[in-house]
RNA sequence: GCACCGUUCGUCUAGCCAGGUCAGGACGCCAGGUUUUCAUCCUGGUAACACGGGUUCAAAUCCCGUACGGUGUACCA
């Protein structure tokens, strides 16, 4: 560790829609940034232009926004350490890569890329793999193995080259990871891998050091499947004399079953969105759904994914943003992979759901029964809605669990009528209805104390007359406190349901 | 193939670094309770140290090996 003021970035290719694995690694980059008052870099790594996609930029800040993730320097926000997207500081890398050929530390390459596809091929048929490595590096083309002057006539025709790193014999280079520890690896078994490209862009490894130096990053948090890379940006560090950041490796998201990590393929397979936000292919139109469009809240997603893969060390399992910030730190991440689990999403966003004031949740759920052209007149949305929230883990869920307060069954569930509609149903509602015709004051309390108050003199069983009451105002056995529903739907409302019931239902006869 | 990383209930995980708790919590599931239904809620239950060696009085914890899994091995990031 250092005592420089904390810099930590996420930097994501523009290739499509944020994985929410990426989620996950900018919120950790998030967290910690404001763990320790330091600051947090988006910067795009746009130098594969073969790749780009059209409106992947966009959208990955659109998810942050939504998130609530928001970064200090970056595209669209600025800094002192700018531009921002590689492809806009192309013409800074030629140099670097130019220092380390005159270091000694890379070297030309002229073999196209034909011609090692070709080699490639060759070495697979005698069931070997190819590598650009220290021994064969001795027989391709390159600043190592032509003379100078060739090299020179080279790069004055205009040959395409690509500049590649030197990579030490053997050596043994010892790294650290944060959240792994000490970690050996031998560049024997290590190849030269290129760091800038023929068509004049570097590639990442060369672009992602030099950025990360010139920008002062401190921290490098970033998934593991960079980890066999670590011992090239150690090495290039080393190469440049420059002070390497902390490294710190997070663990990949796994599918939920099977094996292997998880794929917009699973999601689409299992029912569970992959993406934080909808995404459509701009090819092939192609739509991917997302936590946004599915109906969970931000809150519940953020909190969801922080604990998949860290944990705070008690046995705390809410989170606002601001607490995470407080409690992250990166050796409390786990090592191993994590599953993402469906049912502990839902469970979150229930959590939040129940948690939000009635007036918040009304305004989510009007236009849900706009859609369904509902007229709720002069009905207290967020009374209703405070009475069945309990019920359902999205807002999508609410009309399922409100639609009777609005309007009258359709039908009646067959399993409950068979269940509840008994051969003296038929006289018991009848009757009922008269007691309830006798009310005037037709609030949840009064209806309450009469109508029990009747079914105790008359000794007809609590159970039996509430729940065929029920089947007929709501048509099936669900939903909240009975006497709430028809305080809500009203008198004149309740008696005309009571009478399309027994009209539909009939007189059970005695079998 | 080679390299690196990993492996505690079905899932997320605590415990491991500084060996000695009936291996703890949460989701799920099951049962019971509350209730006019369903759901919520409450209570209880189910269920794990990958395997094999070692070190030690004592190992989930330290060491070695095996198995399994993952990632990487592109003029992709």
């Amino acid at each position: 560790m250092n005592d420089k003021p904390v810099r930590v970035r996420f930097a994501p290719s523009p290739t499509g829609p944020l994985h929410i694995g990426g989620v996950r690694t900018a919120l950790y980059n998030y967290l910690f940034a404001r763990k320790h008052g330091g600051t947090f870099i988006l910067r795009i790594e746009d130098t594969d232009q073969n790749r780009f996609v059209p409106g992947a930029e966009e959208y990955i800040i659109e998810a942050f926004n939504w998130c609530g993730i928001d970064f200090d320097e970056g595209v669209t926000k600025g800094g002192d350490y700018g531009p921002y997207r590689q492809s806009e500081r192309k013409e800074m890398y030629r140099q670097y890569a130019e220092q380390l050929i005159q270091s000694g530390h890379a070297y030309y390459a002229f073999d196209t890329p034909e011609e090692l596809n070709r080699i490639r091929k060759q070495f697979e048929e005698e069931k070997k793999t190819f590598t650009y490595d220290t021994v064969q590096r001795k027989q391709l083309r390159n600043s190592l193995t032509l003379s100078e002057q060739e090299v020179t006539e080279l790069l004055h025709n205009d040959t395409p080259y690509v500049i590649r790193f030197k990579m030490p014999e053997e050596r043994t280079v010892v790294m650290n990871d944060e959240i792994r520890g000490r970690v050996e690896v031998n560049t024997k078994v290590l190849d030269d891998k290129i760091l800038f490209k023929s068509d004049g862009m570097p590639t990442y490894h060369l672009a992602n050091i030099a950025d990360d130096h010139l920008m002062k990053v401190t921290h490098v948090i970033r998934g593991e499947e960079w980890l066999p890379s670590l011992p090239l940006h150690v090495l290039l560090y080393e190469a440049f004399g420059w002070e390497a950041p902390v490294f710190a490796h997070l663990p990949l998201l796994l599918k939920p079953d099977g094996k292997g990590k998880l794929s917009k393929r699973d999601g689409d397979r299992l029912g569970f969105p992959v993406f934080p936000l909808q995404w459509t292919d701009p090819k092939s139109g192609e739509v991917s759904r997302g936590y946004r469009e599915d109906g969970y809240f931000p809150e519940a997603f953020i909190n969801m994914l922080a604990l998949l893969g860290w944990n705070p060390g008690d046995e705390r399992e809410f989170f606002t943003l601001e607490e995470l910030s407080e409690a992250f730190s990166l050796d409390k991440v786990s090592k191993s992979g994590a599953r993402f689990d469906q049912d502990k999403a839902k469970w979150f966003n229930h959590h939040y759901l129940v948690g939000k004031n009635n007036e918040e949740l009304a305004e989510l759920f009007r236009p849900v029964l706009e859609e369904k052209n509902i007229d709720a007149g002069q009905k207290d949305i967020p009374y209703i809605v405070g009475l069945v929230k309990e019920r359902v883990n999205f807002v999508s869920e609410l009309w399922e669990q409100s639609c009777f307060f609005f309007s009258a069954p359709e039908s009646y569930d067959p399993k409950t009528v068979k269940k509840r509609w008994k051969t003296n149903s038929f006289d018991q509602m009848t009757e009922l209805k008269e007691v309830l015709a006798q009310i005037d004051d037709f609030t949840s309390e009064n209806t309450e104390q009469t109508v029990k108050a009747w079914i105790e003199k008359n000794e007809y069983g609590m159970g039996a007359v509430m729940n065929a009451f029920r089947l007929l105002i709501v048509g099936a056995a669900k939903g909240p406190h009975l006497f709430d529903i028809i305080a809500v739907i009203g008198k004149e409302e309740t008696l005309a349901r009571i009478d399309r019931g027994l009209e539909i239902l009939g007189k059970k006869e005695t079998v």
